[in-house]
DNA sequence: TCGTGATATGATAAAGTCATCAAATCACGA
DNA sequence: TCGTGATTTGATGACTTTATCATATCACGA
């Protein structure tokens, strides 16, 4: 079991630690991936990150101990899905607090882009 | 305009990055007390984090900056908002997803503490 | 057993984040 | 204006993550 997951430990770094496995771009896109499709070969998450397969390994690596994938090998390929539904949810909340604050600094960039220019200083 | 907020930027990176500002404990922290409480001052979460106020604050400014908090001076105190009401379905999210993992993972331990000691190899 | 495809792990420099102290800024009353 | 409380910003060493290349491991057919 992973030293995160210590019922000493107090939520809030339980907490920070799942997000710290969400960091990286290429992880977000691989577990985007799985929300789409409920099992994906290493070698079409190879395809649709453009990653070379030890770069992506690593990530899958983060994935897995974080607990928020699982893998299952297949002969010689390995398969990959969610490890729970709710890493999907997860996703779908971000986005839509992105969307919102999106929207919102769009409407201050408008509201801002109709002041009226600096004056240059003449010296 | 944060850099991260712009229209090119893919949408995974953009997530990425909002996770990046959720992943310390600290401010996964004062995130939950402002979803407890609708406004706090600066005075309230030095109290409620045990943080001295340098420190504090530079987590605050994480905070700001990924457009997660909004701060209001009003004298010489600021009072600091959760800045959507979809920051606090988040920390929701994550927390069941945690729960999710943390009883999963406790039936394995449960699983496998039932197995029999290792031989100890008598060389 | 060997060769090959698929994937994971190891290693490490560069980049980024965290912890912490010093200094600056803001607000306000005397 | 000065002193003080509240808060932010700057600076920097320690620590962690990322990017990337090298190597190892797993699976399988010849």
């Amino acid at each position: 079991m992973d030293q995160y997951f210590d019922a000493q430990r107090p939520l809030y770094e339980v907490k920070a630690n799942l997000f710290k496995g969400l960091s990286h771009p290429i992880r977000v896109s691989v577990l985007e991936v799985l929300t789409r499709k409920a099992e994906v070969s290493v070698t079409e998450l190879l395809t649709s990150t453009g990653l070379e397969s030890s770069h992506l390994s690593q990530h899958l690596s983060v994935l897995r101990r974080h607990n928020l994938v699982v893998a299952e090998r297949r002969g010689s390929q390995v398969f990959y899905r969610l490890a729970y539904p709710q890493v999907a949810d997860l996703l779908r909340v971000a986005r839509s607090l992105l969307v919102e604050i999106l929207q919102t600094t769009h409407e201050q960039l408008a509201t801002s882009a109709g002041l009226p220019e600096l004056v240059q200083d003449p010296s």
